[in-house]
DNA sequence: CTGAAAGCGCTTACAG
DNA sequence: CTGAAAGCGCTTACAG
């Protein structure tokens, strides 16, 4: 690659490197002549400044990492396009990785990306929180500021930002309830996810204050598990009738199952997911869901990324609420007759 | 920042900094003793080499850039899983970015890109191939290694992998007119799209081959464009007995516009898309459509990539053909009564 | 307003 | 087998 440096660029125009340096970086004061010649040069040689030379300089990168348990789907799809988004308003470069889900490969990427970018953007798969932090990564002054997702609470003066899910599972169950159902059930998330975790509890405590007995089915937020849910439960004596998935794809698996067993939605069972997944909507019927902001999620991260790299902020806890999305999957006036 | 530097380790291993180098670049020989100092001592002071620094001697970033006219839903959610699943193997990482369907903006990111990347995996919107060209990138021996996706011929030594349009488009076109349609209307997608144009030609030459009239719609991919598709048909006279969307999304769209409307799929109407997202199989009834192995694709443009870098080989074109897929929205033996 | 020079953190011939 | 030194391409005090 030979493209043409800094040097050539001086040569040109005929003046130093330090002259072309502070022109391009629209510094410093440079006379009106000079810099139209350093303009000029540049332009011809094409010229673009190498940027492992000029982080190496300035210590910084322009570069945001971002690292996500999985990239499948139409959430993550959704989180990166926000991401992106933002990305290009700041004139930021973005380094994307993603963990599947283990916590020591999550670790491995962190700090592979250390020396690449400003700032990270992270979401963990499990509780792997305490696990990065044990193995020193973020901690102390040498750490890539970070901005998690999906976590409560924020360590170390970074930045989070999260999703009520307590609240948001708590609206549908409600919904639920409002509509006439009486026995819903819950298919859970991944046993070691806090979104997930908080999603169980909101339906719990829902659940609890109808003085209604829960019945929770294990899942693992895939179309699979929500598919096999569907199936389990059909088996059981107690059919409910009402199933809350603890996302979407989940429901839409499970709707599937219902579908191929004859089972009726909202008929015989009334079906609801959460995160407002576009697929969502398509779906017939279309999903009862609690809608999270996914892109503008997204696109905060960005934003608190460029905020702390500016020097401007240094921690912040947002909090998003769902909103209860209400479709033909779980109409408000149930006409079912129990 | 401060984190460890080569000279760090080096004086905590009582050795030079070439020593250090080498022991980890596991390069020349270095005496066992001397290596496990080394090794201890950077494991100790959790030393990651400077990528800038690194780059800047090797001329190598260990980095693929990845540049997309969006980022926006399941296709190219799957591309970059795929593409993400080779990095990861490879040990390379991925610097995102998307062009929002503007050629000179997709210029642009080319051009930042440059200097932080060995090799660059792009999807061109329009026919920018050759505007890209004409600003001069790409060419040259300066040029950074490209590998081109969707489109039918490489340039300049580059890779190229390619979506065998036209055979798709044929194939479903042929299958709705085997299941006894024979007003087969075509839902295109975006005028400068070259993906898009191969497959209205392949729909246009099995029409041909029928003996039977075409009937075109305009489109541009989105969802949106296939509800309005929909609805402009069933406002017009000749009504189609079957509806060829050039992508799924549009096929879902107009699904959903068929459904408003009262029109029943495949009943009154078969309908069939192109892409096989994940979503296709889930609307209901489950779209025919084109399969495209949209990850393995991404997988073997990342490989692609990483083979030019090693100086493996240096072009090389490949050409997916589609499978059709027959779902419910175009059953084979249809009953349709005309 | 401009230039010479040091320094950012690495790698790699070149000696020894 | 190991070290001293040059060089990769930038930026930024420091002089002038």
């Amino acid at each position: 690659v030979n493209s043409a440096t800094i040097r050539d660029v001086a040569r040109a125009a005929s003046v130093s490197v330090a002259t072309v340096s502070r022109t391009l970086n629209g510094i410093d004061s440079v006379a009106e002549k000079t810099r139209d010649r350093v303009l000029r040069a540049a332009g011809e040689l094409d010229y673009v400044p190498n940027s492992g030379a000029r982080a190496l300089s300035t210590r910084r990168t322009d570069t945001i990492g971002v690292l996500l348990p999985d990239l499948h789907g139409e959430f993550f799809s959704e989180l990166i396009r926000g991401i992106d988004l933002a990305a290009r308003a700041n004139g930021l470069h973005l380094l994307l990785s993603s963990s599947h889900g283990d916590p020591a490969e999550a670790a491995a990427a962190l700090r592979a990306m250390r020396s690449r970018v400003d700032s990270i953007i992270l979401m963990l798969p499990q509780g792997g929180e305490d696990l990065l932090f044990a193995a020193g990564i973020g901690a102390g002054t040498g750490a890539v500021p970070m901005v998690f997702l999906g976590q409560a609470a924020a360590k170390g003066g970074h930045c989070s930002l999260a999703i009520d899910n307590y609240a948001g599972a708590s609206a549908i169950t409600e919904h639920l309830l409002a509509s006439g159902r009486r026995r819903v059930a819950f298919v859970a998330g991944p046993a070691d996810n806090a979104d997930a975790g908080e999603r169980l509890r909101g339906y719990r405590a829902a659940m609890r204050r109808a003085g209604l007995d829960e019945r929770v089915v294990d899942g693992d937020f895939s179309e699979q598990a929500g598919r096999d849910a569907a199936r389990h439960i059909l088996a059981g004596q107690m059919r409910p009738d009402a199933l809350f998935c603890a996302n979407d794809m989940m429901a839409i698996g499970a709707l599937d199952a219902l579908k191929d067993a004859g089972v009726a939605v909202p008929g015989d069972i009334a079906l609801a997911g959460f995160d407002d997944i576009p697929i969502a909507r398509y779906v017939s019927p279309p999903l009862t869901t609690a809608a999270v902001p996914i892109a503008e999620i997204g696109r905060q991260a960005l934003e608190c990324c460029a905020a702390t790299i500016a020097g401007r902020k240094t921690d912040q806890q947002r909090t998003f609420t769902p909103q209860l999305v209400v479709r033909a999957s779980s109409p408000t006036n149930s006409n079912h007759a129990d």
